[in-house]
DNA sequence: TAGCAGGAAAATC
DNA sequence: GATTTTCCTGCT
């Protein structure tokens, strides 16, 4: 099926489709190739529309604009969180990023295969996953693999997850897994709850124990911004914390700020996680998911 | 609660 | 070619 959708001015699918939150998205000539709703979706920016091109009916025109959020106004969102040079120009240098209503499932499973990886490693491992566990067809002269079930998964061993290159994240992997083929989460209700409360879900212990091992505040933030429709949700990873350190400092404890800025220790400790996270929010308002998707596009380019 | 392990690939030197 | 870093979490 093939059909065009109508674009808004605001609107870049280069950067949307590489910064990080999606990691199957593969750019062939002027095409970008994915997998959504079980279907193979190409596409391709023109001047005002989205040229597309899929294998199945359901992934619709009506499908595109909800999961690209192409109904929302942008601008409106940009100018709300610009509230400093800093996150101005990286407004201005990838003017049009958006971020996506990607399925809760694919998006959870990708960012616990995330820790202690890069983006280039991050889509090796997915990519392998779904070759293993996916099912494959054919479109338009090329293969592809659906992202696998949490059924599928839960059943895979650890030693064919770890042969996908997942190392120690695989047992992690088939845990949570094992977790949501048995029900344990309600990923259905989580857009409806609030911020707060659809975090708590996804970090729930039951008698001491997780239910989503190897899902902790970053991961949960990833999850409730890239799959929820949590805009006020701030990931804070590697790149952010650096970029916090060095333009916003006064986010920061004293004391904090001392141990980010003189030995590069990037790591936090949970609590300070939230009052970080807390205090983005309070700078940035609802829409601070948004500054962090644009403040992490600007740290990678500046490398620093 | 602070420190550390974890596995392998990418980035950097 | 060796070393450091990598969209972190769990355990002690």
């Amino acid at each position: 099926m093939e059909f065009t959708v109508a674009l808004p001015s605001a609107f870049s699918l280069e950067y949307t489709l590489e910064s990080g939150q999606l990691f199957r998205w593969e750019k062939r000539g002027e095409w970008w190739h994915g997998v959504v709703k079980g279907a193979a979706l190409k596409v391709r920016q023109e001047a005002d529309v989205l040229r597309c091109s899929t294998s199945s009916d359901l992934a619709d025109s009506a499908f595109i604009a909800n999961y690209f959020r192409l109904d929302e106004g942008l601008d409106h969102v940009l100018a709300t969180i610009s509230k400093d040079s800093t996150i101005a120009r990286a407004v201005q240098r990838y003017y049009g990023l958006r971020l996506v209503r990607q399925g809760t499932w694919e998006c959870l499973a990708s960012f616990v295969l995330a820790t202690n990886a890069n983006i280039p490693r991050i889509k090796k491992m997915v990519s392998a996953v779904c070759r293993k566990f996916g099912g494959s067809f054919e479109f338009e002269g090329d293969t592809y693999w659906t992202f696998p079930n949490p059924e599928a998964l839960a059943g895979a061993s650890v030693p064919d997850l770890v042969e996908c290159g997942l190392g120690y994240r695989a047992p992690f992997l088939k845990r949570v897994s094992e977790s949501v083929s048995a029900g344990k989460v309600d990923f259905a209700t989580l857009p409806t709850l609030g911020y707060e409360e659809a975090r708590k879900v996804l970090l729930t212990e039951l008698f001491g124990q997780k239910v989503l091992l190897g899902v902790g505040p970053k991961v949960a933030d990833c999850v409730l911004l890239y799959s929820c429709g949590k805009d006020e949700a701030f990931p804070i990873d590697v790149w952010i914390a650096r970029v916090l350190a060095k333009s916003y400092p006064r986010l920061l404890d004293p004391a904090l700020k001392r141990r980010l800025v003189r030995d590069g220790k990037l790591k936090l400790s949970p609590r300070d996680y939230d009052r970080i996270s807390k205090s983005a929010r309070k700078r940035f308002g609802k829409y601070a998911g948004y500054a962090q998707q644009y403040l992490f596009m600007a740290a990678r380019e500046a490398g620093a």
